[in-house]
DNA sequence: ACTCAATTTAGCGTTTTTGCTAATTAGCGA
DNA sequence: TCGCTAATTAGCAAAAACGCTAAATTGAGT
């Protein structure tokens, strides 16, 4: 699901969510706080981070806590620079495929 | 333009180019040759690395030969690992932003 | 100028993404 | 159970991405 993460990545206000939630766990409504678009608006962009395994969920009574999934942004943030080094004769997307 | 970057980076061909091209500089035909795609999508897609500079393109004469062009790829990578890292604090999205 | 090969641009239809409002689900406390 | 708050799902319309075929462009060679 490599795939999924680099189109997670790709819509600016994901990205910034996750910038928000490197800074600790966060509810849901604070997150949506945050920005300009509205809830329903933000629920998504927060689905589509977890359907990435970006970032995980978790219910916390009447309210849903979010936390970000540091392993699978490390495992993209590797696929990148396996895209920079010279030859090194392996395939650098396949490499980090999992 | 820091933005175009993670776009250009999700769609799969994109980066399998950029997997081909890491190897070494390509003419476009040669390119096109390695996907199934038609030669005016393979010619979008380069498009698109072309306008988010992850490659530079030059006239052979006849031909166009196709470079990657490692730093942007490596802010890219630099603004994920700065995902990543726990709060240390400045803006990670910021901060690789140019 | 004429022609060929390499590539890009135009134009079009289909699919995906985005963002909104309205409606729904889920859990809590009275 | 009723009502409240938190959050998601439904449904829709607008915009963007994709991929194709056909047409145009660019440079090289004759």
């Amino acid at each position: 699901m490599q795939n999924d993460v680099f189109k997670a990545l790709s819509h600016p206000a994901r990205r910034q969510i996750l910038a928000l939630l490197r800074k600790g766990p966060r509810l849901a409504g604070d997150l949506a706080a945050e920005f300009d678009t509205s809830w329903p608006t933000m629920s998504r962009h927060l689905a589509v981070l977890k359907d990435a395994e970006l970032v995980t969920a978790e219910r916390q009574g009447n309210q849903i806590l979010y936390r970000i999934n540091t392993s699978v942004l490390e495992d993209a943030a590797t696929a990148l620079l396996g895209l920079i080094g010279r030859d090194n004769g392996d395939d650098p997307l396949k490499e980090a495929a999992e």
